[in-house]
DNA sequence: GCCGTTTTCGGCCCGACTGTTTTCAGTCG
């Protein structure tokens, strides 16, 4: 069983325990014991196997989720799971999903009324059956009426990409609100998860009120969920939440660290604050005294640097702010110095009109050194991906003919690489012959079809494109779509061992919707000594602009520009080859 | 359920907003 599959066991176990009102400290542990197997860059199995580690010893897993680990380990199954599900009805699960209900009302509902679907929900409101309920009233009854049409669409989590495009028109219209003088993007966005659930955006104006209307007044705004006196709520291109905060300018970095989270970063940081004798909030930090008392005026809080340094830290980029490693860290200002979109200098995946792509080598050549880069490679599909129109051997070589007569044309200003994005074939082996192979300067290797294999099969294939003498990077190397198409069942600890041994490099594929490699991974390709390629997979000119995308997620799993290959000039490259 | 320079019990991060309340629980982040 992979971490990820435990982790969310512990997840939703600690889901349902809310529905049963247990000790909220013992469910944060269950959550808490999720993230800290989730978080891990190797295999909860392996330290179980390895008879000189015990699973207790990790942060956050005790003697229970260490024996529960276990059992998940050796049966695949939690008997307290179970009875948990068995306990739970699924409509309550799906109520406590809509807008404005949570476990608690969820449950007091099902309780009440004889509901057994969202349907039944929804006519004892339109009977006034929910207003009757103690602790129920008549607005309630119509939040949820409202939250039902939206619950789906609400609770979906949207690419960080297409997150940085509201954030960017929002923040444009902002910025026309003179009296508005600091404003600052917060939350998921600015730690650069790969996907947003809402945006926070944090503000410092003269005339509040000013500021509130001009934000209500936004022209893609559907709705305002909550306006109050320092925060304001709403909806916008349908259901998708943004919320507003007002502080003083004195509070702003408190409010910038509280807000950009992550939670369980903020809770740990409180934790070090309380050791200190000091108190953090959203306005500052503050001396606590003996007596328990908080000072009045704060010790610091004008800026992040200034809250970190009162419990004694160096500031933490927001991309490491998930309580992994960071703390660490920022203990020892011991940083890995993350790596910079202008570390990047070159590219080496993307297709042509010749498969699936739009623009010509040439057009796709002129893009790359608009965008400063100084080599690329052309990875077209090879002939498997007959969908694509994927190149066969006489193509590809064709196509490699014309690349070396176009490179005196581009000499000094970019190197052009004879590439091709070769299918690694559902029977094992590759699509097109060592010879033809030999002659690229650059393969990459991946897979399209047979992606439901099961994981012996799937993890053997990809360990042959590994040994291939000639295959260079395995590309999008889980296959995961997010949101969209899980990842292989593939073993990635054999696959990473075998790619440092034999040499191959790695994908981050930087396109928003795979980001493949993802932090963890790429943590652990780091941990293996790996070398990493950032590439964007474009398929048109406008698609080599994802690079910042990868980038982002480079920085999250730690990366530095010496864990990154193309930051090297490409004859620095050929030596990791 | 986890954890320990307060170590085997007794804590566990912190606050805004709403609705239905007459002082607070629930939800959210």
């Amino acid at each position: 069983m992979e971490n990820a599959a435990i982790a969310d066991i512990f997840d939703e176990m600690a889901d349902l325990m809310e529905f049963r009102s247990e000790n909220p400290f013992r469910i944060r542990a269950y959550r808490g014991g999720a993230q800290a197997i989730r978080d891990l860059d190797e295999p909860v199995a392996a330290i179980a196997k390895d008879s000189g580690r015990n699973l207790a010893d990790l942060p956050g897993i005790g003697k229970t989720l260490a024996e529960k680990t276990l059992t998940l380990l050796e049966t695949g199954k939690l008997p307290q799971l179970e009875e948990l599900r068995r306990a739970v009805p699924v409509v309550v699960v799906q109520m406590a999903r809509i807008p404005g209900l949570g476990a608690k009302k969820a449950a007091k509902l099902n309780e009440r009324l004889t509901i057994e679907s969202l349907d039944d929900l929804k006519k004892a409101c339109q009977e006034g059956l929910v207003a009757k309920i103690k602790g129920f009233g008549k607005k309630t009854e119509a939040a949820i009426l409202d939250g039902l049409s939206i619950a789906k669409q609400a609770s979906e989590r949207i690419y960080w990409a297409k997150g940085d495009e509201l954030a960017t028109v929002i923040g444009e219209y902002m910025r026309q609100c003179k009296t508005i003088s600091q404003m600052e993007w917060t939350g998921s966005y600015r730690r650069g998860r790969e996907t947003i659930g809402d945006l926070d955006l944090l503000v410092v104006a003269k005339d509040r009120t000013a500021a509130m209307d001009h934000f209500e007044a936004f022209p893609g705004r559907s709705q305002t969920i909550v306006r109050g006196e320092t925060k304001i709520s709403i909806r916008v291109a349908g259901a998708f939440q943004v919320d507003m905060r007002l502080v003083e300018a004195n509070q702003f970095g408190a409010a910038l660290q509280y807000f950009t989270g992550s939670q369980s970063h903020n809770v740990h940081l409180r934790r070090i604050a309380k050791d200190h004798g000091l108190k953090i909030n959203e306005y500052g930090v503050f001396r606590v005294d003996d007596e328990n008392q908080v000072a009045n005026e704060p010790i610091a809080g004008k800026t992040e640097q200034e809250v970190y340094g009162a419990v004694g830290l160096s500031w933490i980029a927001p991309e490491l702010r998930e309580d992994r490693n960071e703390f660490e860290w920022a203990t020892k200002n011991k940083f890995p110095e993350l790596i910079e979109m202008s570390d990047v200098v070159g590219d080496l995946h993307m297709h042509t009109t010749a498969t699936d792509g739009t623009a010509t080598i040439r057009e796709m050549a002129d893009a790359a050194i608009e965008r400063g880069l100084k080599y690329i490679a052309i990875t077209d599909h090879s002939k498997r991906v007959a969908m694509a129109s994927g190149l066969d051997e006489e193509r590809v070589r064709a196509q490699w003919n014309a690349i070396d007569s176009l490179r005196s044309e581009y000499d000094g200003r970019l190197v052009i690489l004879k590439g091709i994005e070769c299918d690694i074939l559902e029977k094992g082996g590759m699509d097109l012959s060592d010879d033809c192979l030999a002659e690229a300067d650059w393969v990459l290797a991946s897979v399209h079809y047979g992606q439901k294999q099961p994981r012996d099969q799937i993890t053997e294939r990809i360990l042959g494109a590994i040994e291939n003498p000639h295959v260079d990077c395995i590309a999008h190397p889980t296959g995961r779509l997010i949101n969209r198409r899980p990842p292989y069942e593939a073993d990635m600890e054999m696959i990473m061992k075998a790619a440092k041994a034999n040499r191959t490099m790695m994908e981050l594929n930087a396109n928003p919707a795979r980001l493949d490699l993802n932090d963890i991974h790429l943590a652990a390709a780091k941990r293996h000594g790996i070398p990493i390629v950032i590439s964007t997979d474009a398929h048109s000119t406008d698609g080599l602009v994802v690079m910042k995308y990868g980038i982002k997620q480079a920085r999250r799993g730690g990366l530095t520009k010496g864990d990154v290959a193309n930051t090297r000039s490409w004859e620095q490259m050929k030596g990791l080859q």
